[in-house]
DNA sequence: CGCCCATTTGACAGCTTTCAAATCGCGTGG
DNA sequence: CCACGCGATTTGAAAGCTGTCAAATGGGCG
């Protein structure tokens, strides 16, 4: 539990942001990563078109930007989603206490990986799954990670993005998001009122979404900080 | 040089894997993470109807599947594209250079957080970029990871793909890469002959597909080990 | 020389996008 | 308390990019 202590003890400030505001711009240098207190975030990039991509979702105690302890230039925008409280670690402090720790610095590392297991799984769920796919697969992960995280229960959560968002996630225009969802819903998967979202059969809502939470690696040996 | 000395020391299997022969499939519970020491290999996940989808390409030197070394599940196959020799480092040894040489751990969160950078301009290439540009794009990326690798000339090398597994990176089919390949041909931006790749003219080739290698890190001190 | 896999080509279907307009939800001001 | 305004959601019709299905061509190897 020093360690415990230790992480508690690095130095940080403090920053509230507004919903839809940037809290690290792609192509900055960086000097911190982003600890999520409260809040909603997300991380996107825009490509040459001006279309936005967004690869992330982030929930309270996520770490939102870890790479920017170690990568010099952000390659990509971390942005509010609601409004967020934000903890800014200075990067020579999580590198140094990674280096002193090691069981924190394996705890990092491990962070990181699940980061980039995600990645994997996005990646598939854009190139290869069609839009209803794709948009069951996104609402199974949110609602198996909001659980996970505490902030819901299985079967009901309210969806922090809108449908504009929904379809930056997904790579699909807001209006086809939309129709999935009404899909969805017809197909009696889900029910919506307003940005909430109910799920009344998990297992049919997996298999619609073609949805394995073994990439999440929820129940992976999880180092306790 | 301690620590390149350790890590030249670390204990490992060597093993030859002939093309299209997995290295790691998804779902082994992991003992070991593979660096390829020469040849090329991917990464993938196969979905609901059958569909595949390539995240990452790897050539000699990079470590294939360095999450297994924390993960315990690996969530994707590892798979030889030629024939490649492959060696198998136990998760624990590299655990325990990670945590007892600090470089070393540093060094080994650098490369995943790199990995996890590329996978993030892959869902954007795969999300919301015509077909065209994620052809042209990932011809860009090969050719700029080469170079850094020391394995061919910025202006043509050796595709170890075929159209087939091009169109599993990018998310389209076969048939369609085939016809963006031909239009970047005839647009003159590129010479095909066989599997290499001439690159004519790499600003516009560039442009084409938005790249910007920002996002590969090459640039970024890296640690010499 | 013949086989097999990869590449190329053509015609057509279909999923998703585009473009607009209508509706809804909700905070604000009269 | 109700009207207004604005962003988000819905809906419809039509276009277009990419997929599908087949068949032809090409290249490497036994």
């Amino acid at each position: 539990m020093a360690d415990r202590a230790a992480v508690l003890a690095l130095p940080h400030t403090l920053k509230t942001i507004e919903p839809n505001r940037p809290i690290v711009r792609e192509g900055d240098r960086t000097s911190f990563a982003c600890v999520l207190l409260t809040g909603f975030a997300i991380r996107q990039k825009t490509v040459a078109d001006g279309a936005r991509q967004i690869f992330s979702m982030h929930l309270s105690g996520d770490i939102v930007d870890l790479q920017n302890a170690v990568l010099r230039i952000a390659d990509n925008t971390a942005q509010a989603l609601t409004r967020c409280q934000v903890a800014f670690v200075p990067r020579e402090a999580i590198r140094r206490i990674a280096a002193e720790r090691s069981p924190i610095g394996e705890a990092l590392w491990y962070d990181t990986l699940v980061d980039g297991s995600i990645f994997r799984e996005w990646i598939a769920n854009v190139g290869r799954r069609d839009a209803r796919m794709r948009v069951a697969h996104l609402l199974c992960e949110f609602a198996m990670r909001m659980q996970a995280a505490g902030l819901s229960t299985q079967e009901s959560y309210e969806l922090p993005m809108t449908q504009e968002q929904l379809a930056d996630c997904t790579g699909l225009t807001p209006v086809h998001v939309n129709r999935m969802l009404m899909i969805l819903s017809e197909e009696g998967l889900i029910t919506r009122t307003k940005r909430s979202v109910k799920i009344n059969n998990w297992h049919n809502l997996a298999s619609a979404g073609d949805f394995d939470s073994a990439y999440l690696h929820l129940d992976d040996a999880r180092l306790a900080i």
